[in-house]
DNA sequence: GAGTGGTCTAGACCACATC
DNA sequence: ATGTGGTCTAGACCACTCT
């Protein structure tokens, strides 16, 4: 059952993709849009206030609702699972190393960043992340076995995030990501050709599933030279 | 005049943050909290929306609303202005030297970041920001001066910010950034006391009125021990 | 079945911008 | 004065989860 003001809102948002409400010019107003549509204008609005978010229109109290661009947008979810730490273009080409692949009992600094017990099982994982088969990312991940069931190698050498999305059928709902700059360890220096005097870029991400279970703890460590990571910043409404 | 759902969101988040509502406790159903409030359950759900946007929350249809985190991010627009790339508690303190605040016609780069026409007048600033009395951020910006109109020495000194939005009265609407881990250059050397084994982490921001006009593109160069850039990426529902 | 959140309505009133 | 969007209400109905 699909809402009534995300069909409104995607009826709207194709007529600016489509240029029929052009850049600059005003749309309707709520009352007119939701006569057109046949709703009344608080589902417009909420329509509009979608728009608004994605940062296609601008909405001005006594003035009117506005085009402000007509592009898709670029900053979506589907480029979790640290591939954002990695340039866009060349993620297709990305291969594995898989250094570690264990179940432990988690520590009690896991478990706080996990939200379990200390003592329960968890994957501990280490991978090398090879783009134009370059070492270019160094990952470590932690998830909990509980959340995550029957994680194989084969799984782990291919794509976590495929097997939870698709063969376990779970939903990502969100992620909590922090990024800083710091100096690489033994196995960065060993796998990126580093030194003491070199650095790295580092991605610790907390991702969480729809049913809010945390499912990984991640530190990704990246040469600075092809590391970027971009974000949109929307202001809040009110 | 603060919006009624405002006054709730704000009651609620506080008790979050201060564990009065504890991680993976339930919320009060919406029923309860807008008889607290003395609201209606639409104005309670907004309230909490807002909430769910910036990752607090979790709401589960037949089941209730949980607390997911009780910590905030640093990377909200209330904190723009390259303020993000310095850790929270100690921004108030922040002081600045000006290193440069000149006048300069626009070259064809900087045209394309600023969507102007080369040759347009442009404000070149460059800042070195003090936390603690130490610097810790030296912060290059490029501003229209037809969009920031009458920028004058004392604005630079305290807060561009400020300017536009308490003065000039235009409102922020997005930002578009970019963070990377770079070499630093000779100024940041100097006033880093750095050499060049060290490095510097980087925010490149391009940011937005509500007018949809580009106002700023800025480099930030920070000292890593104290950079840290947060945010969360909720996954849309549609 | 009971309890929860999600959507939607019609109408009222307020805040803001323009004429 | 008029027209615009923003907020808020009370109530209805639907969808989902658990017992």
């Amino acid at each position: 059952m699909i809402p009534k003001y995300m069909e409104v809102y995607s009826s709207i948002k194709d007529k600016i993709v489509d240029q029929e409400y052009a850049i600059n010019t005003m749309l309707p107003t709520g009352e007119e849009l939701a006569s057109v549509y046949n709703c009344s204008v608080l589902t417009v609005k909420k329509a509009l206030d979608k728009l608004v978010s994605e940062g296609f229109i601008v909405r001005k109290r006594g003035l009117g609702t506005f085009v402000k661009r007509s592009e898709g947008n670029k900053a979506d979810i589907s480029s979790l699972k640290n591939i954002h730490t990695a340039k866009r273009e060349i993620v297709r080409d990305m291969k594995s190393i898989v250094l570690k692949f264990e179940i432990e009992k988690c520590s009690e600094e896991l478990a706080e960043q996990l939200n379990i017990e200390p003592g329960d099982f968890i994957y501990n994982i280490e991978r090398v992340r090879l783009i134009e088969d370059e070492p270019r990312i160094l990952e470590y991940t932690w998830m909990p076995i509980n959340v995550i069931k029957g994680l194989q190698a084969k799984h782990v050498q291919e794509s976590i995030y495929y097997y939870i999305t698709k063969e376990l059928h779970l939903t990502i709902q969100s992620a909590h990501v922090a990024v800083h700059a710091v100096r690489p360890n033994e196995i960065e220096k060993q796998y990126f050709h580093m030194d003491d005097n070199d650095f790295v870029a580092e991605v610790i991400q907390t991702a969480y599933l729809d049913s809010s279970e945390i499912f990984e703890y991640s530190i990704a460590r990246s040469i600075p030279k092809y590391f970027e990571f971009e974000t949109t910043i929307i202001q809040e409404l009110y």
